[in-house]
DNA sequence: TGATTAAAGTAAAACGTTTTACTAATTCAA
DNA sequence: TTGAATTAGTAAAACGTTTTACTTTAATCA
């Protein structure tokens, strides 16, 4: 069964295609379309359960109240967290939002980019990974609204969205060294973002500020995309070959990995050995004891990114770019 | 800067839009171009960056290369983890994957399925949920390809990929009465779908099945859309009023309330009190001591959904539908 | 040689909307 | 009574593709 178009419902009314357009967008007041039409016509459409092509209004008009949501990976906790916030607010104003995945490859998120753009989406919100400069700028020059989220890329200038990763970093650190820990260890990834070099910049300069030296040794980045049990056998040998009191992961999983890790060999979290996980996740309040995490607002996160992508579609001008920096928030728990 | 169309192309090139458009379909050949001609607006388009404007492409075919996903909630990770398997698979064939979560609302799931109409998406793989009969029957008639996963309308015919939850359930309280308990609780939700269904069907069968009186007492509904403290509050008083020694939570997110709880009230799990969860989570693995689950085949459900999808597309008649039931895994964790 | 066939390509319709510019009929003001 | 303004509505172009049916020229055959 073929779907109805505009031009059965104009038929069947006995009016114009115009007329019947005037009255679904809501028009047919300005236009000066009769009462009398307007409710005919309605009914039809209720009736015959019409719903526009939004193919062809998306042709037509250019746009398509879809937003591109591009990040690093949905099966994350904080990504599909976040990803739900920003769909439910999107929702709410009647948007709608696609969202894939990059796994951090280059070359899939120069593919996104493009099917987003083919795909005619009226803006994009995007946690950056370096290499992606050039289409990023070219989306820009076109005059899409585009917003960065979580991570940035320093010579883009757009606006930016995201925690206070280097403060976040800074205070676990200060938290442990208060505790008198003097061995603290990180570790991190090799992803080259500007979120995680914050955090450990963050690290160092706490470091630096209580008189404590840098040890590059303490500091294991973990390639991105390798498998689980190598990332295992990595920080196993961490903890087993360094003198540690303390440790910061600067992801929530690489410290689900850290945690297996302490299980297998058995570790117990205490006095004498202390944890600190970058992005909160379920297993952390429940773990005994419970692991201190760092908690991102995500909520609000959510709530300023869409903000300012509402702004910028509502204004033909591009508005100022502006960056809104969060605190994130520390949890201890026992 | 407008992007660039198929008629600019044709106009650098010298050519018509027609033999433009036959070689970007790679028609060329049997549409008897010559290869110089090729050659010269191949170079041409990939010089200027040109890419096809997939919505004038969509309302010309009346397809769009889209598949749309529905399901419960993208932040649960049981959902979060397939999204992101699908949306892989899809993506190497061709296919592009828009998702949306229901939040088990009658009235969003509609909404998203007349979005998706609109859309005219290629196909659709949903997650079902009771009230929305009268909607995929008529994609159906439409003869829109519709596959069911995790759950299913019993009174719609449609090919559906599952996990067998009737066994794992009866399992998993098999396993409880192998290890000698009698007072064998179940949380579960209200929520009527085929799938909790079943897992509550196994439960009661298991326990007539080897002389065990089943016992509503026992059996704890928690509203779906409830806030976790009044989850917990309703968890902790079953476990406080009631003798039980075993309980099985029939879906992750209980579970994690359900553990809570025991970690609030310092009952731990041990010879006396046992718990098995449905659907894996990182937290169950990590967790002291761990916690058994049952582990629905992700990779296989994915795997199977997405080739039927892709079977029923490429195949004009619509193919005998197939109810695929894979068995899920009971993992027991000391 | 003339008729066929093949090769190389193109014009124009169609997909389903929105929107601009128009018409015809009526009302109003002077 | 006439010209202007208002009311009620419409025809047709445009958005950027794909695809059908067609044309023109060259090659082949008998």
């Amino acid at each position: 069964m073929k779907s109805l178009s505009i031009k059965d419902i104009a038929v069947k009314a006995n009016v114009s295609i115009t007329t019947v357009s005037f009255i679904i967008n809501g028009k047919a007041k300005e236009k000066s379309i009769s009462e009398a039409v307007i409710e005919k016509v309605e009914k039809i459409i209720e009736e015959s359960g019409y719903k526009p092509n939004q193919i062809a209004r998306s042709l037509r008009t250019g746009n398509s109240n879809i937003i591109g949501l591009i990040i690093e990976d949905i099966s994350n906790s904080f990504f599909s967290r976040i990803a739900r916030l920003i769909e439910d607010k999107a929702y709410k104003r009647g948007y709608k939002i696609i969202y894939s995945s990059t796994e951090n490859s280059i070359e899939k998120a120069k593919e996104l980019i493009n099917m987003f753009k083919s795909r005619k989406v009226d803006a994009y919100i995007i946690s950056p990974i370096k290499g992606i400069e050039e289409d990023v700028k070219m989306l820009l020059e076109d005059g899409n609204p585009v917003i960065f989220f979580d991570r940035k890329l320093t010579d883009i200038n757009t606006s930016y969205v995201g925690a206070d990763h280097f403060n976040a970093s800074y205070q676990s650190i200060q938290h442990f060294i208060d505790q008198g820990k003097k061995n603290i260890a990180l570790v991190t990834t090799d992803i080259n973002v500007e979120q995680i070099i914050e955090r450990y910049d963050g690290y160092k300069k706490a470091l630096e500020d209580h008189g404590i030296k840098y040890d590059e040794n303490l500091v294991l980045k973990i390639h991105f995309n390798q498998e689980e049990s190598e990332t295992i056998t990595q920080i196993k040998e961490l903890f087993d070959n360094k003198k540690i009191d303390a440790v910061l992961f600067a992801t929530n999983y690489l410290a689900i990995s850290g945690l297996k890790v302490l299980k297998k060999i058995n570790k117990t979290i205490g006095d004498d050995f202390a944890v600190i996980a970058y992005d909160d996740h379920e297993a952390f309040e429940l773990h005994t004891p419970g692991i201190s995490a760092i908690q991102q607002p995500l909520e609000e996160i959510a709530e300023n990114v869409i903000k300012l992508i509402l702004k910028q579609l509502s204004t033909k001008a591009k508005p100022e770019n502006q960056e809104i920096i969060i605190p994130a928030k520390l949890i201890i728990r026992d």
